[in-house]
DNA sequence: ACATTAATGGCACTGAGGGCCAAAAAGAAG
DNA sequence: CTTCTTTTTGGCCCTCAGTGCCATTAATGT
């Protein structure tokens, strides 16, 4: 009988490398060079591992910047599942659009890093939407929980189309001016929604 | 002193296609094998033109079925300068968004055809965002416009990323359901997100 | 005929991505 | 210590999109 290594690696040879590593390596890159005259062997090469290996553990050079994605959702889906059901579901979505974009002072310079190669380089413009599809999802999942409809029904999905629409328009300011927060300008953009909606006239 | 002859071609070898024999080669292809499959030599050889022609009326095999956009976009401004300003921004917005997209039945079914490909093909879904920041920017000008705003001010963005919000809602389950037409669905994701945000409570 | 102009398409190159597979590196069992 | 098993690595080679270069072709004008 064999004790379970908390590594997880009870057999086989051991990666040379994890995904922080890869990106570290490419974030140097794309700051001297910039994202696309950066190449995958470059990248590989700054690493330290082999071209093939790389793309064991990105499916893409544009996936590199997204890093840790994944878990970010969880995090987004459970904090949504833990929101009081006594608040408005518009409520619900905008606490959580925040506390998923609450980054402490440390890792704020790298978030804007990452966040301006995304917004500005025309070939992560365009892959992002891939990802934040599945952003959309998680958002259009709970409203149809919270109003008992499907997540492929029309008003989730909106929702979830409409929550992706702010947070962009807020991170797009939050690029150009230095002095804003986040959390601030989601804020704005969701007043300035209502505002917009609410003018009168026919 | 010369006459121009209409048809724009004083002199030098005329072209021997065009973009929309190219567009309906590829549809073809693309109807039969699927988008990803189709080669760009396979779309070539079947518009019966070499390989390096094609990429001077298409810069990429990704945007030969978004076709005559840009035209579409310039109608899509003409439409809003035409709007009452006596009416609320959203209105305006909203009627030329419901302008946009209507369509006659002869051509609904080839519309339905290529907005499938679009909204529904990965690589065609990323490429897209580099679409939709046009249209957005179109409706963002408008905005500035009657508010007296720069279009890159917060607002105006915002309701650029929300009006293609709504737009997108509705295209997706315009696709999934035959029923309801592109309007309805449209009229029925702005009333609810009207009353999504109107919910009472905090 | 000859010059000019514009479009064509062949050739060769780069760079992303993926299939295949032998070699390397680790632990497990004898 | 050797052998077996498992897992990761990375080299090789292929496909396909996209681009620069440039000779060829087809049209008009003199």
């Amino acid at each position: 009988m064999t004790v379970t290594t908390r590594s997880r690696h009870p057999q086989g040879r051991k990666p040379v490398t994890d995904h922080a590593a890869i990106e570290r390596a490419a974030f140097t890159l794309f700051e001297e060079r910039g994202f696309e005259a950066t190449t995958v062997d470059a990248i590989a090469e700054a690493a330290g591992i082999g071209r093939r290996t790389l793309f064991r553990y990105y499916p893409s050079k544009n996936d590199i910047p997204w890093g840790q994605f994944d878990e970010s959702l969880a995090t987004l889906a459970r904090s949504l599942d833990a929101m009081p059901r006594d608040i408005p579901v518009r409520e619900a979505v905008h606490r959580a659009v925040l506390a998923f974009n609450r980054f402490d002072d440390a890792a704020l310079s790298q978030h804007r890093q990452r966040m301006t190669l995304l917004l500005r380089t025309p070939a992560l413009q365009a892959h992002s939407t891939l990802r934040y599809r599945q952003w959309r999802e998680v958002i259009a999942r709970y409203v149809a929980g919270r109003y008992g409809l499907a997540p492929a029904d029309l008003l989730p999905r909106m929702v979830g189309q409409v929550s992706l629409a702010l947070a962009l328009s807020a991170y797009e300011q939050w690029l150009e001016q230095e002095g804003r927060s986040i959390e601030e300008l989601l804020d704005e953009a969701l007043a300035g929604l209502r505002a917009y909606l609410a003018e009168p006239g026919r």
